[in-house]
DNA sequence: TTGCTCATGTCAGTATCCTCACATACAATC
DNA sequence: GATTGTATGTGAGGATACTGACATGAGCAA
């Protein structure tokens, strides 16, 4: 029987489900989806990331996040130079305003994370932490 | 500094993203999508649930859920009554074929499940599902 | 050089899911 | 009985993400 396991994997989707759902909520008065807070907070960490590369860290496609890319660009949070200096790869940056923006957002963020650990104590999150890194490293190829 | 919390929504994040392509994979033999396993998973567990309260456990929205039961209704999985024997709600129940086809999935989810879970001792899977459930209950309403 | 492979960007079409909106049916209250 | 609130099913439209396909550019091997 496995009365154990398929509880597991509802749970990690009921908890996903709720983050997203909060995180769009906190997220609203800036105008921001958690799609585009992801690409905002990935953008900092790795500046000058493909297109491509990118959607790979947020777990869409490259068609996805080119139109994504395309919204932060119209809204001057992000630039990307017309030609590549080297291969088709166009390196994607945060503007200054992009900048600030990612800042208002992450506090928001912050905010919902740590509602979402108020039960648990550091030492609990860290071993969530280890459990979820444990669970991907075996779901990968 | 938040070095912490964001790589947990983003485990969080990573570990359902995987979970769900390895189970899409798994299932496609069958040419059930994760969304069609989860409706007739819940079907078993609760025979005669309405639509509406189905969609609630999904995760999803009334109507997405309409459609989803359509199909399995034209694949003769799941039945429903044209009309409800009292209030709106249509009552939808496995069929035997729904049920047997329920029974071929779980097997190959139990897999993926206990892959993902591979690495980690009993004790470990029990205190990863503890801390999500603390995570749902902190992020419920 | 030539050919092969791989990664990236992009276009077209499709599928899925959502929001908004409305009609219906029961329960509770006055 | 009338009204209000809540829950369900359904339809229309739009937003988003996906699959499939193609051209371009770099790297590598023969």
């Amino acid at each position: 029987m496995s009365n154990l396991s398929p509880q597991l994997g509802y749970l990690l989707k009921h908890a996903q489900s709720l983050l997203h759902l909060r995180m769009d909520e906190a997220l609203k008065p800036l105008d921001l989806t958690v799609s585009h807070y992801s690409c905002l907070y990935r953008l900092r960490l790795e500046p000058g990331i493909s297109a491509a590369a990118l959607a790979r860290r947020t777990f869409v496609t490259r068609q996805s996040m080119n139109v994504m890319l395309q919204q932060l660009i119209d809204r001057e949070l992000v630039t990307r130079p017309a030609q590549a200096d080297s291969g088709r790869a166009l390196p994607a940056v945060l503007t200054p305003a992009g900048d600030a923006a990612l800042d208002a957002a992450q506090a928001l963020v912050d905010a919902v994370e740590q509602r979402m650990l108020s039960a648990l104590t550091p030492g609990d999150s860290a071993a969530l932490a280890r459990g979820l890194a444990a669970c991907v490293d075996s779901l990968a190829e």
